[in-house]
DNA sequence: GCAAAAGTGTTCTGTCTACACCCATGT
DNA sequence: ACATGGGTGTAGACAGAACACTTTTGC
């Protein structure tokens, strides 16, 4: 089936989570050609030459939602021969949490967000891909508080505890999450209170930028469910 | 400097891991050819069009060290575009845990175990890959028992603390490590002792080899030492 | 009998979990 | 005054860390 050259081809493709109607949302994009026309698709495209992976994610980022600077992680890489129909392409698959309000919106109705947990039929492995960046986003938010990055620069502890109960997909207590979130590093507390809501006004916080560049890194998938 | 095609080559990297002499040692395979000609370089060779990137390098650990059906997981994928002097090449890394015993003796001296703590002159990124790998094996332990990877099939609590002490880069308290181990699933105590000891004969354990199955899996780098 | 490694429990401390009521504001 | 979401503390369970002596064997 396969003549055994050394000619693959390379893309990356993103896994852009933000959040919003109380929902984890990935942004997908309709397919115009085949293979998989009009079938759902995570964006990705080619490695250029001049680049590497994390600057060719950074890119296809920035191309599809005009979003920069965010953190944007290396998840897995996807190369089983027959992921494409019909050419050999290995997929470096990078995940992003973008804060709804700094992604440009969309006129095209074939660029949309959806649900997580409610997808679309979608091309290639992006189901698999999708379903690993949610594992992942749960294993990365373990160990450090990267769901800032799905709010506002100002946020009330309610939204970040929605943030994190999206994430994880479960709820959580209020006071346990206040008690451990209020002594994470970089957390400021703001002489501020949310405005525009007829309840009481909640606290505003806010997050350390110098620590919020600390959060980029690199990781490894792990398969807690298993042996021990 | 670069002509922005979509050609590129993609390799995978395995770092093989063993253990004995006390020490964590890296297979390196010392390079004949240019570039860097006498260093030495992790086993790696090309994707080829009819495997997935499991199978390329369950391949190459096979071909350079006979070993099989072991722990072997994709680490990260290395792409920069200088990381290869002369040509583009991107690669998927690997790590697999051995027993030294699984592998086959060398008479070639330019195939060496080497403490990975004490590396010669690497080629390409290898110094990097082997870092991440050392990270990499340190998270998984502390998740589930890859350690059993590096002994024999019948082994002392003992040899079992010496690979966790080596993989963790500390020293463990004997008595807190054994009361964890002894719940570990999958871990079976045997009516044997050590032979072959001038001192007291140890209690040999096993570990299932049903569970050792299901410790095959993906899992993410993450990044422990920032925020939180 | 002594050298050397094997084996064995308890206490303390910090972290995670469960859980219910009052507060401040807008209408 | 009431409806709504904001905000707060304590007690029990559990997991990890610190720590020292006795046992078994070969020599």
């Amino acid at each position: 089936m396969f003549n055994e050259t050394r000619t693959h081809e390379i893309t990356v493709d993103t896994v852009i989570l933000t959040m919003f109607d109380d929902e984890l949302k990935v942004l997908l994009i309709k397919r115009h050609n085949e293979p998989f026309k009009d079938k759902w698709a995570i964006p990705g495209g080619y490695v250029r030459m001049s680049e590497n992976l994390d600057q060719a994610a950074e890119r296809v980022l920035k191309e599809k939602t005009g979003v920069d600077n965010v953190f944007l992680e290396q998840l897995y890489t996807f190369g089983d021969p027959l992921r494409h129909p019909t050419s050999r392409v290995i997929t470096c698959a990078y995940f992003a949490l973008v804060r709804a309000n700094d992604v440009q919106v969309f006129s095209d109705p074939d660029v949309a967000w959806h649900n997580v947990n409610d997808l679309p039929p979608l091309a290639f492995d992006h189901k698999q891909i999708i379903e690993y960046s949610k594992k992942g986003t749960r294993e990365r938010l373990e160990v450090c508080p990267v769901a800032y990055q799905l709010l506002n620069e100002k946020f009330t502890l309610t939204e970040m505890q929605k943030a994190y109960e999206l994430i994880m997909g479960k709820q959580l207590d209020k006071r346990n999450f206040r008690k451990k979130v209020l002594c994470t590093e970089g957390l400021i507390e703001l002489n501020e209170f949310s405005k525009f809501t007829s309840k009481r006004p909640a606290r505003l916080y806010t997050f350390d930028k110098i620590n919020l560049d600390s959060l980029r890194g690199h990781f490894i998938m792990s398969n807690k469910e298993k042996v021990c």
